[in-house]
RNA sequence: UCCCCGAUAGCUCAAUUGGUAGAGCGAGCGGCUGUUAACCGCUAGGUCGUAGGUUCGAGCCCUACUCGGGGAGCCA
């Protein structure tokens, strides 16, 4: 079957051609003047053609009249200029051939709207409706964008396991991977799980974060980076987590802080230029029905620097401001999302890259900076922080002196034997490099103002839910 | 995991001080129409989340549980 995809039929097909589409049944309007019009979806774009099919066809009384939402067909027929007001074009059935039904009464999906609770549990069949359909493009644009940029300047695509042995990465409950029998796993003298007789010889996780996995490619290819799923089993309820999510983790060769700022920000400007240019249509629909504010909000963002600020000039911001702060805000202790809500909702109003946190509360790998003035100690992480979605990238300059390493993980509790590769990378011709996480449905959330993360990736996986 | 709110027709919700259920949309049928959130009329459809309890009587009050939403923590 040579078919045409909607979205070619809308824009490029001349008038006067001959062409096949098949797709999705949206809409069925009969006139008793002697047609029928079908509106066609097959999510090559927002847009649904409106096919007309008169009553002279043979399968008229037959199939036509009782095509309902969700029948799939395929349609042949020309292309005409509209008589009708709201498309351009429209298809003149020759023929419409019905392949399969769908049941207006059991059809989960009807021809009204749905709330995302409900459509939560038809996740197999919400992909057809208009907000899952645009989100389902935005979504895959903006991974597309994301290795544009990588690959326009010469970072490295780097898959990094899915399966590991890396544990006490401060990045949050792990998932098991076993092969042993959960009632009755093998024990050892001392009444613990004998992870010897495992699949690996040795306890294993799903990955929670690649960043440990692409240092040792930065430190001998240059600029890297992964994309890939990452599992956290924390038991967060939240509309911004997921238990398996979509990171993309950039490490960046002979770098410090400021360039893994730098490379973030233009980043994220990418995105959002690439969205707005190259998915006008569904962004039309999210500003009209999702949320009012985005392409304002993602204009503006492409349009402005993000503001950098240091924790500690952060802390006395939020010291200053006069609010009745639910947590206390100080030094030493992490910012709580109130604070980091009104730094940039509301004191910056733009995206805020927060440097400098307190060495105390961050992880083992990143850069121990010198004292300041009062003698605290600072390491060279980032958050990257936009209006509503909170932390959207967190990343940091990494320690690349081997002692300074060795002591933060003295003070961490951990075993530095389980990182002696790690460990590697410092011993034999270090060099300074930084990186960082961005998650990329808390990305596809930012752009489309949808306001719930399950609602963004196609088969939510939460505490309790990971049905289909 | 903690706090708050919710669960009634296929979907979204309503039901005054406890007196055994209604609407809109959707669906079916009919009418009208170059229609496109179509419009008009009629019809069908509910053991009120589950399990107990209070009461002459519970959708409504009490207890537990399950699930969902919002906020918080954890983070991306």
């Amino acid at each position: 079957m040579n078919r045409t995809k909607i979205k070619q039929a809308l824009t490029q097909t001349p008038v006067g051609q001959d062409i096949t589409i098949g797709g999705w049944v949206r809409t069925v309007r009969h006139s008793k003047g002697g047609f029928s019009f079908i509106s066609l979806n097959d999510g090559s774009c927002f847009a649904q053609i409106q096919v007309i099919a008169d009553k002279d066809l043979p399968n008229y009384e037959s199939d036509i009249v009782s095509l309902t939402a969700g029948c799939s067909v395929v349609v042949t027929g020309v292309l005409v200029e509209s008589q009708g007001k709201g498309q351009r074009v429209e298809l003149q059935a020759g023929e419409v051939r019905l392949l399969g039904a769908a049941d207006a009464e059991k059809y989960p999906m009807q021809q009204k709207r749905h709330t995302f609770e409900y459509l939560r549990t038809q996740a197999h069949l919400r992909p057809r409706t208009n907000t899952f359909g645009a989100v389902a493009r935005v979504r895959n644009r903006i991974c597309s964008a994301i290795h544009e940029f990588f690959q326009q300047r010469d970072f490295l695509y780097v898959h990094t396991p899915i399966i590991t042995a890396s544990d006490c990465e401060g990045a949050g409950e792990m998932f098991n991977v076993t092969t042993l029998e959960a009632a009755a796993p093998p024990k050892t003298d001392d009444g613990t799980i004998d992870y010897d007789q495992d699949f690996f010889s040795r306890q294993t996780f799903l990955t929670v974060s690649g960043q440990l996995e692409v240092e040792p490619y930065c430190c001998s290819l240059g600029d890297v980076y992964t994309f890939g799923p990452t599992f956290r089993a924390e038991n967060s309820n939240t509309p911004r987590h997921l238990a398996e999510f979509w990171m993309v983790e950039p490490e960046m060769a002979f770098c410090d802080l400021q360039g893994d700022a730098d490379v973030a920000e233009e980043m994220l400007k990418h995105i959002f230029k690439t969205v707005l240019s190259d998915c006008d249509e569904d962004m039309a629909f999210f500003n009209q029905r999702i949320d009012k504010t985005v392409i304002e909000t993602l204009q503006h963002i492409v349009n402005s620097d993000f503001v950098r600020l240091p924790y500690t000039e952060a802390v006395e911001i939020l010291e200053k401001a006069g609010k009745q702060w639910e947590y206390p805000v100080g030094w030493g202790t992490d910012l709580q999302t109130e604070h980091e809500r009104y730094l940039t909702e509301e004191h910056f109003k733009s995206p805020v890259i927060l440097t400098d946190y307190p060495a105390s509360i961050k992880p083992f790998y990143m850069r121990v900076n010198e004292p300041d003035a009062d003698g605290r100690q600072t390491v060279a992480a980032m958050d990257v922080l936009v209006p509503k979605i909170g932390e959207i990238i967190g990343g940091a300059q990494r320690e690349e002196r081997l002692d300074v390493l060795e002591g933060r993980m003295d003070e961490c509790d951990m075993n530095k034997d389980d990182y002696w590769w790690y460990a590697d990378l410092r011993r034999y011709g270090t060099i300074p490099h930084a990186g960082f996480g961005l998650g990329l449905e808390r990305c596809v959330q930012f752009c489309t103002g949808m306001a719930n993360i399950r609602d963004v990736i196609p088969y939510p996986r939460t505490p309790r839910n990971a049905d289909f």
